[in-house]
DNA sequence: GTCTATATGTGGATAGAC
DNA sequence: GTCTATCCACATATAGAC
């Protein structure tokens, strides 16, 4: 234990420095995407940040609020980005415009660019791997961060797909989920099973390949 | 603790039924799926069996151990009827008249049933946690228990899909796996973002559903 | 084969000095 | 604000009696 001899801060006290929090949620954000939110203790965040263990409940009041502070700080601009997307559809659908593709894609676009950015692909494939966690903490963080914005915009797609009965938009919509949720969290299995990696690919590539997919399957009516 | 007191059998220290390690079994399989493997004690697990802490040891060698059971018990029969489906698309693919749909329907279409059926339902929730699981000890069973014939059918996938490029195919893989982890998962998101649900679909039309977005997802060419 | 008892480690959380 | 020290609950695992 006690790791914090080497590359920490001086022990004077009062910090003051304002970045102790920052390193917590960024050790956190690393930890947690890796070994999954019940898979890592508060000891081993705060040796990572290089603080004390103790500090972590003075800023968040325990590990669910760490993990609620990380959720917030990076669906905040993401959400954001939707929202201004949303408002566009909203516009367009108001005029008989709208299509399941430009709707699609102002939905995940910002989930997929932000899984790619340097910032954002830790959380991304921590967010993927807490939208199947049944812990209750888990269940509560993720659904207040994402709720309010999906509603908007699986409303919207609910009206453009009136050629789906209730039933079929149902488990469409499971399926167009799992597409979104299974790219972000990289598992590594489908690179696996094909021998080879294209991690690397661009975001608008990606972004593409999923719309493609989701659109196509959200258009066809039944079975051939 | 120690609920062992009613519906437990006499203790006469030899019970020799060797029903104590299905109880086991039974009861990891409510517990796991409905809390996810590491949200979940042995003690509580063998609480719930009314059986002793200790005899996980000697039955199953350690938590690891115990779902890797689980996983053999489960997944031998499902894989068993996938080899069965794969062998005959094998065999139209030797002759030219593989379609998607049909190679699709005989993968997913086991894991679906499976999920579908009573005695399943437990054990495909817990199955699509895990595959998320970023836990080494469950990533090696849930790989062991999968990717022999997986493998088959994303070799024979592949050659029926010339239309689109590697990198193409890589990521619309990623789309349909999480087609059929989310589906199974049923994590009651879309239920509760349409304020409905039809978690009851008969397994044959949810099957089709799954299937009909998928092929016209590997169908489609790109972007219109 | 099944039990009790226990070894041994780790978890989150807090009190109170500084 | 940050530290040390500690509480207490709980985890997996094992030894050895019966």
């Amino acid at each position: 234990m006690s790791e914090r001899t080497e590359n920490a801060p001086p022990l004077t006290g009062h910090m003051a420095d304002g970045q102790t929090r920052d390193r917590i949620l960024r050790a956190a954000e690393r930890l947690f995407a890796e070994h999954g939110y019940s898979g890592v203790s508060l000891r081993t965040i705060m040796a990572e940040a290089g603080a004390n263990t103790a500090s972590v409940h003075y800023y968040f009041r325990g590990k669910e609020g760490l993990l609620r502070a990380l959720f917030d700080m990076r669906t905040a601009p993401m959400n954001a980005e939707r929202v201004r997307l949303l408002d566009v559809c909203q516009h367009e659908f108001e005029q008989g415009q709208l299509t399941i593709r430009k709707l699609i894609t102002a939905f995940a676009g910002p989930a997929i660019r932000s899984g790619w950015h340097p910032n954002g692909v830790l959380f991304e494939k921590l967010s993927a791997q807490c939208s199947v966690d049944p812990n209750p903490e888990v269940r509560r963080v993720v659904f207040e961060s994402y709720h309010a914005v999906a509603m908007r915009f699986v409303s919207m797609l609910r009206a453009i797909c009136p050629h789906l009965s209730d039933t079929e938009f149902y488990w469409r919509l499971h399926c167009f989920y799992g597409t979104m949720t299974y790219t972000r969290a990289r598992n590594g299995r489908v690179g696996y099973l094909l021998a080879c990696s294209y991690d690397e690919t661009p975001a608008d590539f990606v972004l593409e390949q999923l719309v493609t997919f989701a659109e196509a399957g959200f258009h066809a009516s039944g079975p051939k």
